[in-house]
RNA sequence: GCCCCCUUAGUUCAGUGGCAGAACAACAGUUUUGUAAACUGUAGGCGGUAGUUCGAUUCUACCCGGGGGCUCCA
């Protein structure tokens, strides 16, 4: 909430409370959740009778607005946590007796907190823990909720036309799926119908930008009901796909990592040693073979790069060893989380394991960390990072576990690099660090990560030769910087809305003659572009040079060279760049030499 | 997986309980084009399976597929 005002917060915090209020009215029984602020509005949870039709919505809609203008006043009371549960019992409201039971053995109802590294943030709630002994309700006209606080102090301060309920969805009381599914009403508010018009205004530009439209539009990957989940890559898309497959060779091979290609299908054997047969093996997809014997199809490169290790015998003097491959991967993902390219059952990671010692875990997250930055800064890309704990669900010492997760903690803090914690987020082999990125609708991805694991050298029984003679277990640093490569192009398109960088365009020059006449010299300057390695294509057709520069837009080519009769004669070519961009006419030797620094340059 | 919504031509979108329509794309012909759409014509479709009905693309159920949400905490 740190952009947001205190003002535009109590606003929609009010109208939370107006939504209930309205929803209320129409179901009597209905009973409430929670209703927060969120980044461009509110919400409110509700257990309805009946499932809300869109003409719900517009008549809740209008009832909140009808609400609003009696100018109600919030009004505030505070109660004994006593009082307040048999308030809500006789009001018929269980889950507001159950967060002020929260209240009562927490202080506060808030289960997950994100901390921040600073320690002094502990402190503070345990002190507002102990000292919670009344909750405040606010009323407003007939309803009245539980409440800390925060609203308008009249509803007159609302401006009716400033909101809008936008949508709605199945929530699960808490978010768990063993609980009740709550109906949700999302509201967008602002403070006034201007900058509401202009959210939904730029929130309509942004959807142009989605890779799910553009990506397809723009010839670069398709889905199929035959294959849900799992990409179709278009020669546009493996041209921008091998060019970001290459880039991150180029920069490993310097790094002194080594590429392997291991099996997709592997014995269940494998996963039980690794320990995802027993924490992963219900998202894998598994074979049978006639003989009946199981194999999964691969899901993660762990496992086959610890065997590759284990394969020879290793010193000290090998390591860090790191073990790099682009395998393919499948994970069965449920049905509802699969969304266009950021989150798909097939994918392929730019993916290492580093095996270090010891000694060797910060010095090769420093690496690994100024990898991750040349990467993004490259496309001018914006992350942050996030350190994930342990686990439920868990292997290993605890104690291993803690020092792991101090070693993280020191490398982030010393990196001075932003970061959250996650609790309970790490990996079941060991704590991570993740690299987050926010798609064009504001959802939050995870995108590269980098874990640490002392766990599965373990279980692999992985050994190297110490100095002393002695036999000693390494620790295995996984790493991604994309993540997948499907997701970080999925982040990439809406980036660029498809107007990608030369080097990873899918077409860098197209050549537009403007009349048949001049197809032999076009076909001449395509031929030179292509000699030099130049992705480029020919629009020969018996179309009008309009039309074709129109498509050549649409496309987003990076240049379009439009050859007449003057650059026949000439030997040169008309440069337009995208977005109308002239450029000139210049001698075809000089744009290529051009072309080809700019791709070299990676700019 | 769960909730809500959606599924009509290659694409974007109309429409109807009684012969399904447009634009762009495709194809053919005319045209030979100077910086974001030349002209004319041709071909092409109701996701699947049941049910209701004299008759279903339209109504109902289920399935496939897609979208949004299921982390946001008095």
């Amino acid at each position: 909430m740190k952009n947001d005002s205190e003002k535009l917060h109590n606003l929609r915090h009010s109208l939370a409370h107006i939504l209930a209020s309205a929803v209320l009215e129409m179901f009597p029984k209905a009973q409430l959740g929670v209703g927060p602020v969120i980044e461009n509005g509110f919400f409110y949870d509700f257990l309805l009778p009946r499932p809300l039709t869109p003409e719900d919505l517009a008549k809740i809609e209008k009832r909140m607005r009808a609400l609003v203008k009696e100018g109600l006043p919030f009004e505030r009371q505070e109660m004994s946590i006593h009082e307040a549960k048999t308030y809500f019992n006789h009001a018929v409201q269980p889950f507001k007796v159950e967060l002020i039971k929260d209240i009562e053995k927490f202080g506060t109802t808030e289960m997950d907190k994100i901390l921040n590294t600073d320690e002094s943030l502990k402190d503070e709630q345990k002190v507002s823990k102990s000292e919670q002994l009344t909750v405040s309700l606010y009323k407003t006209g007939k309803f009245t909720d539980l409440c800390r606080g925060g609203h308008v102090k009249n509803t007159s301060e609302i401006d009716p036309q400033s909101f809008k309920l936008n949508k709605m969805s199945g929530a699960y009381w808490r978010g768990d799926q063993a609980n009740p599914q709550m109906q949700r009403v999302y509201g967008l508010a602002f403070e006034s119908k201007k900058e509401l018009d202009e959210y939904i205004k730029l929130q309509e530009e942004a959807e142009k930008r989605d890779h799910k439209k553009l990506g397809p539009k723009l010839g670069l990957f398709m889905f199929h009901h035959t294959a849900p989940g799992m990409p179709y890559w278009l020669p546009k898309g493996v041209a921008l796909y091998n060019e970001l497959v290459n880039f991150w060779r180029t920069e490993h091979n310097k790094r002194n990592y080594h590429e392997i290609v291991s099996p997709l299908l592997n014995k269940k054997e494998l996963y039980q040693t690794s320990g995802h047969y027993e924490h992963y093996w219900q998202d894998m997809f598994v074979v049978q073979t006639k003989d009946k014997e199981e194999y999964g199809v691969k899901a993660m490169n762990c496992p086959n790069a610890m065997i590759v290790f284990g394969s020879q015998l290793r010193s000290y003097k090998d390591l860090p060893l790191r073990l790099s491959d682009t395998d393919t991967l499948h994970r069965n993902e449920i049905s509802g989380a699969l969304n266009g390219l950021l989150r798909v059952r097939e994918f392929r990671q730019d993916d290492a394991h580093c095996f270090v010692t010891e000694d060797q875990i910060g010095e090769e997250y420093e690496e690994i960390f100024e990898i991750v930055e040349k990467f993004y800064s490259i496309f001018g890309l914006e992350y942050s990072f996030r350190l994930g704990t342990r686990p439920e669900s868990f292997m290993g010492e605890i104690k291993t576990w803690d020092k792991a997760e101090k070693t993280l903690k020191d490398i982030l803090a010393k990196s001075k690099k932003k970061f959250t914690i996650a609790e309970k987020d790490g990996a079941f082999y060991g704590p991570k660090v993740d690299i987050l990125m926010k798609d064009i609708l504001g959802r939050e991805w995870q995108m590269g990560t980098i874990q640490l694991d002392f766990q599965q050298p373990l279980r692999f029984k992985l050994e190297y030769t110490a100095p002393d003679g002695s036999k000693k277990t390494p620790v295995a640093i996984h790493r991604v910087v994309y993540g997948s490569l499907e997701r970080f192009i999925g982040i990439l398109i809406e980036h660029y809305a498809g107007a990608f960088p030369v080097w990873i365009s899918p077409v860098q020059a197209k050549i537009l003659p403007i009349s048949e006449k001049q197809n032999k010299y076009a076909k001449e300057v395509y031929e030179a572009l292509k000699e030099s390695g130049i992705r480029v294509e020919f629009d020969d057709r018996d179309e009008s040079v309009g039309k074709k520069i129109r498509e050549a837009e649409m496309e987003k080519v990076p240049y379009m060279l439009i050859v007449g009769e003057k650059e026949q004669k000439a030997k040169s070519v008309a440069v337009r760049g995208r977005n109308q961009k002239d450029l000139g006419v210049m001698k075809l030797n000089k744009f290529v030499k051009q072309i080809s620094e700019e791709i070299q340059d990676r700019a």
